[in-house]
DNA sequence: CCTCGGTCGAGAGCGGTGCTCTCGCTCGAT
DNA sequence: ATCGAGCGAGAGCACCGCTCTCGACCGAGG
C-alpha cells in the first residue's frame, strides 16, 4: 500500500528537521545543537519536534547513522575492484579523510568522544561498519589475488569470528595476525584524521597532504598490501 | 614572600573546585560537568566559582592542562631508559593504555572532539606533547644506540623544525620519512586507544590486552625498532 | 588601634536549554 | 458525515552559564 499523505507529510516534516539539524551541527558542532533552535528556524514551537523525535539523543542518533552511511558510500564509491591492491587501500583512505575534512563536525560526532550519557543504539553498527567492510574486502581480494605475503600465525584468538569474516573472509593468508594488523590499519586510519582535524598535528605536520599519504602507504605496506 | 593567608586559601578553594570539578567528570563527564553542580557540592552559590575561574571553558582548559600532565607523567615513569628500544616503545604504550582506561573521561577530554566552540589555549601544548616527546626520545635513543635501519629519504618537507627537534634530534638514521612514520605510530597509538574506549572495536576484538600489545609491536617494527 | 580598600560569598535575575503536559484543531480513514 | 488519531501551540518545570549588586569580612597601612 502506497504511503498515506499524512505519513509522506511526516516523512517531509522529519527530513526538514534532520537537514536543518545537519545545518545546524556543521556550524555550532553536536554539543551546541539545540532542538529548540531548529524550531524556532523550522517556524514551529519545541514541543512539536517531539512529535518527530522524543529526544534530542534520538535526534543525534539519527545525525550518526546518517553521517556513518554518507562516509560509507564515499568509502565504497572510491574503491575500484579492479586497481592494485594498495592503490585501491590509498584511494579509499583518502577518500575517507576528504569527507572528513569535508564535514569535519559530522565526524566529530562519529569518531570523537561519544555524547554525553548515551551509548550508540544497536541500529548504526551496520553503518558504522562500511567503511571496515570495504578495507575487509581489498584485503580478502589481494589475499585471493595471491598478492599478500604468506601468515605466520603469531597472533590468535584475538579476533571475532564475525569480524574475521569481514576482514576478508577465509584465506592461507589471512590469520589473525594479519586480520589484527588490518584492524591496526583501520584504526590508524581514523587515528591520523582524527589527529590532523582535532589539531594534534597543529604545528607538527607541514604539508599534510604529503604526509597523510605516505603515512597510508605505510599502512598498506605492514598489511603486506 | 610566603603566600598571605588570603592567598592560600585561595589555592586550596581553587583545587577543592578542580578536584570537585575532576569527580564529576569522571562520572558524567565533559558535557554533562556543571558549573553550578560544583558550586553545590562545594557549599558555594554558583557565582562564587567565578571568582575562581572565568568561565566553565577556563574550568575545563584547568581540566584538560592537569590531564595532559598527569598522562605525561605516567609515560615519563614508564619508560625505562636501560631498555631495549622495542620494549621501552611497548611499555610507554601500554602505560597510555592504562591511564586512559583507567580515566576515560579524561581521555575523551584530551583525546575526543574538542569541545564546543572553544579551542585550546597556548599553554596547553607544553603539557600535551609530553606522551609525544617520550616516545621521540626512544626513537632518538634508538638511533643513536645504531639500533635504526638506515634512512632511505623517501619523504621529506612534511615535518616541522621543532617537531623533528622532539623526534630524535639529528641523526643519520633520522630522516623526514622516518620521523612521518614516528608521527603515524604516534597517532596509530591514539588511535587503537580511541577506538577501544569509544566501543569501534566492540564486538570485533575479543582479546584487548593482547590485540593491543601485537599492534604496538607492529608499530614498533614499522618504526625500525 | 583604626580605618579603608580589596576580596569574598550570597542573592536575584537574564536568556537559554531539554522535556512534559494539556488543550484545541484538523485531517483522513471508516 | 463522524469520530478518533495525529498534530501544533502554549505554559510550565528544572536546569544551565553568566552578570550584577550588595553586604560582610579581613588585613595592610596610617
Amino acid at each position: 500500500m502506497p504511503p498515506t499523505a499524512r505519513e509522506r507529510a511526516r516523512a517531509e516534516i522529519t527530513a526538514e528537521i534532520t537537514d536543518l539539524a545537519r545545518a545546524q551541527l556543521a556550524t555550532v558542532g553536536a554539543t551546541g545543537l539545540s532542538l529548540r533552535a531548529v524550531a524556532r528556524e523550522l517556524g514551529m514551537v519545541s514541543s512539536a519536534v517531539y512529535r518527530y523525535f522524543p529526544s534530542r539523543d534520538d535526534l543525534l542518533t539519527r545525525l550518526i547513522i546518517d553521517g556513518y552511511d554518507a562516509l560509507g558510500a564515499t568509502a565504497e564509491e572510491a574503491d575500484d575492484p579492479t586497481a592494485a591492491p594498495a592503490e585501491r587501500w590509498l584511494a579509499v583512505c583518502r577518500a575517507v579523510r576528504g569527507w572528513a575534512l569535508a564535514h569535519p563536525h559530522e565526524y566529530a560526532l562519529l569518531y570523537g568522544s561519544p555524547v554525553p550519557g548515551y551509548q550508540a543504539p544497536r541500529d548504526t553498527v551496520p553503518a558504522a561498519i562500511r567503511v571496515g567492510v570495504v578495507l575487509g574486502r581489498v584485503l580478502g581480494d589481494a589475499a585471493r589475488a595471491g598478492r599478500l605475503p604468506a601468515a605466520s600465525g603469531a597472533v590468535t584468538g584475538t579476533i571475532s569470528e564475525a569480524t574475521a569474516e569481514v576482514l576478508g573472509g577465509e584465506h592461507p593468508a589471512l590469520d589473525d595476525t594479519v586480520r589484527a594488523r588490518g584492524l591496526l590499519a583501520w584504526s590508524s586510519l581514523f587515528g591520523a584524521i582524527s589527529f590532523e582535524l582535532f589539531g594534534h598535528f597543529t604545528g607538527a605536520v607541514t604539508d599534510a597532504d604529503a604526509f597523510f599519504d605516505a603515512a597510508m602507504r605505510d599502512l598498506a605496506g605492514l598489511l603486506g598490501l
